[in-house]
DNA sequence: TTGAAAGCGCTAACAC
DNA sequence: GTGTTAGCGCTTTCAA
């Protein structure tokens, strides 16, 4: 019955009895289109079963409705929810979208940029913390792509910029910790070429004076996010002659390391030593003892960022904003009241 | 200095002297055309910063280069590294890849299916465990588009499948708890819906079976693999006036439901009871006590799945096959010898 | 409110 | 080996 080659416009024009401009018309602005003739062309594209062929209408308007998300890393538990945010709101408003995996390599990046070179994505969504290798090069300054960097600003770029706002999280976790009696508190991640790192040592820093509190040198340990640096800072810790009585750790993933270290010394936690963690990922409750932490609003983040970019894409926002959002700070039991010395 | 419209083959077929066929080829069928004219319009492609517009090509051929993939939950960490395996495939062979969430909202599902007829995706990766809703509608029987199915095998569709084999997996591990001595094993995750619960229970009778156990029918428990049901399901064993030594479950997160009630209820694991999960899902090995579980080879799960879609889209595969991988025993400390009664 | 027609940029027959 | 040419299916002036 239904024939072999999908119905095309002309299909639906020849069975409504109209020329293809109106269908077109009919379908895109019916305003535009008599009442009595667009039901006819309704009715005929339900017969027909016709879908407007995407290629040929991309072709025409030099539009994909396409959006491009570059992540280093697609399965990384702290991206989750993001892409799912981003994909939520980008279909609501009828975009697809595409991810490209870059894993850092400088040319899987530049390969990713064929996508909007060759007009099969409008936009790119940035969760690698730099911009794409090689773009410069490709885009002549002025024909940039519009793209919104996400969870990780970049540096030295007028890019606009969804996230969390580190630096307050940072302070509300270190006077948490404060708040338990803790003076001696210690940085765990520090960390010269990332730039959350630096914003979440920033709010350290801020809520330590404000709390009156010294920040000793000592007790700011370099560690590039990764479980297996805490645990290294932590043993480096352990050369000192004095120790702090909390730990303040750039993320979950470096929280977790500390936590290692410190139950592998014999030290039952929280009792003799808090652990404050940041993100919340999803080991964070699983972890013993569970990690009181700051959680990113992840899904939030994933919808903003990609109504920012979409705003931008439609012509109806200034390019050059930043949205921060809040993190909530989620007590669990890593953290407890300081003992008395 | 560079023109502000992207330049088209055109521009490049007069740079170089030639056709704009004879660009189509030298870029497309490099074999087919002299070598000094190949190297006169490779010069004019640097020359002009030529890209070839994919919309333009994709209208002609009738394909797009993109796989669309179907997941009810992209942030769902089960999927991660399938993720990451599917689109570093498709990648290497010059494909793109599309992500829909469907949420198992069958609204959604259809609706991704414009992708398909509107010719943006040439196949479809299905990791949902049913074909999208509306295919059948939407495509009459002949023409479906190339699919395959992933983790979670089609019931009554004859869609190739890729995953791990499940009957065999749930065997080793039944297998595992045997060799520890253990003689009264439950079986936690029994759900009548879905395949994969099935598999894995048929793999744990098999062993059981083979070892000339008993499985008996109050140790068979129904839950449908959340943590939730995970819990639930085992305090609905406390009813019983005897206890199993022993607790396979269907997945790690209903293993972690076990632990959570076995904990709550004051037991110390594995010394009064030991858990094997399935999956080695992120949070498997923070889990206290860490759990022994299968490992799914997720990463080589997505490549070999997209390896598969794109051998049938290029007609060189019988559709109809079916790639069992081998999930590997993970021993951690959810499982200890059983201890003499 | 509608139709005719141009043309988006490319590939693939077909001719030479 | 290379050029000419006909569309792929659609949107969008421009006229009526």
């Amino acid at each position: 019955m239904s024939a072999v080659k999908p119905a095309t416009i002309e299909d639906v024009a020849q069975l409504a009895g109209v020329s293809i401009a109106t269908v077109s018309r009919a379908l895109n602005e019916p305003g535009k289109v008599a009442d009595s003739t667009r039901r006819k062309v309704i009715e005929a594209v339900a017969q027909t079963g016709y879908t407007t062929n995407a290629m040929a209408r991309n072709l025409r308007t030099r539009r994909s409705n396409m959006i491009l998300i570059l992540a280093p890393d697609v399965g990384d538990p702290n991206f989750s929810n993001i892409l799912v945010g981003l994909e939520t709101e980008a279909s609501k408003r009828g975009y697809g979208v595409l991810i490209g995996n870059t894993r850092h390599d400088p040319t899987r990046e530049t390969d990713y940029l064929r996508f909007i070179s060759s007009n099969q994505a409008d936009g790119i969504v940035l969760l690698t913390g730099h911009l794409p290798f090689g773009l410069a090069q490709a885009h002549p300054a002025a024909r940039l792509p519009p793209m919104v960097a996400v969870n990780e600003p970049i540096a030295n770029a007028a890019i606009p910029f969804v996230g969390v706002d580190n630096v307050e999280a940072a302070r509300v976790a270190t006077d948490h910790l404060v708040s338990q009696g803790h003076r001696d508190i210690a940085f765990i991640g520090q960390s010269s070429g990332r730039v959350v790192a630096k914003l979440r040592e920033t709010g350290f820093r801020t809520a330590m004076q404000a709390a009156g509190l010294p920040v000793e040198p000592r007790f700011v340990l370099e560690a590039d996010g990764t479980t297996e640096s805490g645990r290294a800072a932590t043993e480096r810790m352990f050369v000192r002659d004095r120790l702090p009585s909390a730990f303040f750790c750039v993320n979950d993933a470096t929280a977790l390391g500390v936590i290692i270290a410190l139950t592998a010394r014999g030290y039952t936690l929280p009792r003799d030593f808090s652990i404050m963690g940041f993100d919340d990922i999803s080991f964070a409750s699983f972890v013993t003892p569970s990690l009181t932490t700051m959680k990113q609003p992840r899904l939030k983040i994933g919808e903003a960022s990609m109504d920012l970019l979409l705003a931008m894409l439609e012509g109806e926002a200034p390019s050059g904003r930043e949205i921060l959002l809040r993190a909530e700070l989620i007590l669990r039991n890593s953290v407890a009241m300081r003992r008395p010395a």
